[in-house]
DNA sequence: TACATGACTCCGA
DNA sequence: ATCGGAGCCATGT
């Protein structure tokens, strides 16, 4: 079964609202969706196809690192490019994270 | 239909 | 701080 057309929308909608500079993780997006699981926040992202506009790179996993994948580099460097800062052990300052 | 996989998390050892 | 296992559910074979 395909993931619920409501539940893509709003993933979409949520993710085209983090603000530059700022990243949330793939739980709390699911949070705010009405029956996602992180997981499937993951499959949405990794469906994504080419050349559309969310701003994908702001999603990371819940221990605020990026998550290990095949555009993980390119990740690092989009959210590197718009100011996010990495500290020693890979992770995104908590008062990076969005909402808050 | 059945089993494996994955851009996840949580929790306990 | 790490690591393994379990729960998760859409997808791929």
């Amino acid at each position: 079964m395909a993931i619920r057309a409501q539940i893509l929308e709003q993933i979409y909608t949520i993710v085209a609202q983090i603000p530059p500079g700022r990243v949330t993780t793939y739980g709390r997006i699911a949070q705010m969706t009405e029956g996602a699981t992180a997981r499937l926040v993951g499959t949405a992202m990794r469906q994504l196809p080419t050349g559309h506009d969310l701003p994908w790179y702001r999603v990371i996993g819940a221990s605020r690192r990026i998550a290990d994948h095949g555009g993980a580099q390119r990740q690092h460097e989009q959210l590197r490019a718009e100011g996010v800062v990495f500290d020693a052990s890979g992770r995104v300052p908590m008062h990076l994270m969005w909402p808050e």
